[in-house]
DNA sequence: TCGGTAGCTGTTAGCGCTAACATTAACGTT
DNA sequence: AACGTTAATGTTAGCGCTAACAGCTACCGA
């Protein structure tokens, strides 16, 4: 009743009857509107205010008229900060990813955003540069966010970085592996596909194709793990099947340049009969090279890439390639996170683990 | 002195002597850590753990070493929410660009994103997918997030969503326009390049190889006006230039894809004797074909791209382009947006307009 | 011996918003 | 007429943190 704020040394304190925080809302000069500010001109409180934003349907549609009006006149804007210290939740989804400009993550970063839209849930992305020690560092930096849900990239991570999803994991936080599948049993949701299995299809790909000379470029990032375990079951299923299997790394250049490099080096080395690369883009650059060389491909050497970008059907007869659908991962990881976030949901999503199948596709190169 | 919380029905309420919140911290089940946890176990208020956390020179050496080994017991997380509330500044750029996953933008944002990151500012990136009205939109939801700084993409927008960032740039945040430049007075700081100016640059760039037959790809999607400024520019100063210039949408395909469909279809309409593309990616696919059909470059059909894309310098003797440095643009931006924030820092550069020269990169295909 | 002054820590009062409950008026019900 | 019952709004008490200032304890010089 009586105006619970103790104005401090305010003049107009005996002034103002009981209109609530009659004049905070001009405190900070040229601080923007507040929800006190539209409560003032609507003549309501700001619980009505708050109210009307979020559950428009319990405030009387005159009610709701007047601080419409307040709203625009004030040119409200929301704090976040604030809604969600206080609602004690966010909307804040965050994502972490070894490269933001890379192609590999990019269509699956698009994929999920798209896929949150809806539910008015944001991303907060950010990018490790394939550094583990960056990878724990953003997990720390993004919990402080406290995101609704936890997207992370990979399985393998620092020991402090696991126990970090860990203890999230069990304080409610939804965790979410992309990219990589391990059918051993989890402690996190995993959406991705098994890269030794990739690896085996890649080498059983070329074998099938009566290539008996290989060789698999792998990228040189060291901690592209997931690269380094194709190349380790592509060598593995090679030798098995009688082939010499030789494993290279790229020089550390832009990609194209660097599969050029490796044709390049190849050719001095000896050409293998057949080249698996760790992805489309070095193989397209070694395709290109082969070309400019004159070497006949599949007739002299067969190329395999991986990752089916758009470049891999635009080269000749096409890049033979693996398809993995970077999109849907997006899709569901988006649709597995949301189950997550809001369990009651009619959502029928299973709550477990998703494998995607990524296939051969059979172009002119191999 | 005592305890200022009434224990909800919790009786160690009183063992706790006076500890400060003694209890509270327990009080959510599962909850994280809080600072007032963590103070709690150092035996200090919560005002020591904030202080040492921002300024750990202001505590005493013992004291920090109580409150570090608190903070590792607790595996304490800060909430950013209470601190930027709290402390009435945020650490969140925010960053609107057409698309993230596209190859223009992301070279940019990396740039900037590593630029900021000394400074423990992140970056919030949203996308508008080309669409004003999502730009708006997005403009709205990250000023919720009451970030340091704003940095869009391009100079043409809806008019409330200049008003919006008039008001954001009134009430003191920075506001940085980049990609565009335009050398009339702009209340926004600009970092880009003129786009109408890369236009005639590559007009003038063909007609000086003698080609009199050209060709402008444009970007299918409507609202990608710079690339539609550039098409412009070419036109006119081709047509002045006395030769005879259509211009062409690619289909709305991916971008390699389009520019193979553009060149079938200019094969069946008549070839001209040069096409400028709105990208290196058209340009590629459409050099690809080109070399499947038989079609001498630049011996029959001169291509110029325009990026400066890795794939640029990869195909045959070079596809022709015009490069601009989209790296050095997130970077002077990173610095702008650095000086705005902090204008106290030593920081020289002058916070002002910042035009970039794009320049024409000849290579084998003009 | 006394004020003066660093150096360190505590107290108070919010930041802008929302959960939970309290209150009020307007309407049946029996 | 006393009692729900519903619908609309208000009141209270924080969310976790920090600015501003108020203490308190050495230790200094004169």
């Amino acid at each position: 009743m009586a105006n619970p704020r103790k104005s401090s040394a305010s003049p107009a304190a005996q002034i103002a009857p009981d209109a609530n925080r009659s004049l905070r809302s001009r405190g900070r000069s040229l601080g923007r509107a507040t929800q006190a500010t539209v409560a003032e001109q609507a003549g309501v409180t700001t619980m009505t205010v708050s109210r009307f934003l979020r559950a428009p349907e319990q405030v009387a549609a005159e009610t709701a008229d007047k601080i419409r009006a307040a709203l625009k006149r004030t040119g409200y804007t929301p704090n976040k900060h604030a809604g969600m210290l206080a609602g004690r939740r966010s909307s804040i989804v965050a994502v972490i990813v070894p490269s933001i400009a890379s192609a590999t993550f990019s269509g699956t970063v698009q994929a999920l955003s798209d896929g949150l839209q809806p539910q008015e849930l944001e991303l907060l992305l950010v990018a490790t540069n394939y550094d583990p020690d960056r990878e724990e560092q953003q997990i720390r930096a993004v919990l402080a966010w406290s995101p609704s849900a936890l997207v992370v990239t990979g399985r393998t991570r620092t020991p402090a970085a696991t126990a970090l999803l860990r203890q999230a994991q069990l304080s409610g936080m939804p965790v979410v592996q992309i990219w990589d599948f391990d059918s051993r049993p989890s402690e996190f949701v995993q959406i991705g596909f098994n890269h030794t299995w990739v690896g085996e299809l890649m080498a059983r790909h070329l074998l099938s194709r009566g290539y008996h000379d290989l060789v698999y470029v792998d990228n040189s990032v060291p901690h592209d793990l997931r690269a380094h375990e194709r190349g380790k079951a592509f060598a593995r299923v090679g030798r098995k099947g009688q082939a010499r299997v030789r494993v290279v790394n790229m020089p550390r250049l832009e990609p194209m340049a660097a599969g050029r490099a490796v044709l390049q080096q190849l050719l001095a080395e000896g050409l293998p009969r057949a080249i698996a690369f760790a992805s489309d883009f070095p193989a397209a650059g070694a395709w290109l090279a082969a070309q400019q060389s004159g070497i006949a491909v599949p007739g002299q050497l067969a190329m395999l890439g991986f990752g089916d970008y758009p470049i891999a059907s635009q080269l000749g007869a096409g890049l033979s390639t693996v398809s993995v659908d970077r999109q849907s991962l997006g899709t569901i990881c988006a649709q597995q996170v949301l189950a997550m976030v809001y369990p009651d949901t009619s959502s029928p999503v299973a709550p477990e683990q998703r494998e995607i199948r990524p296939r051969i596709v059979e172009r002119g190169s191999t």
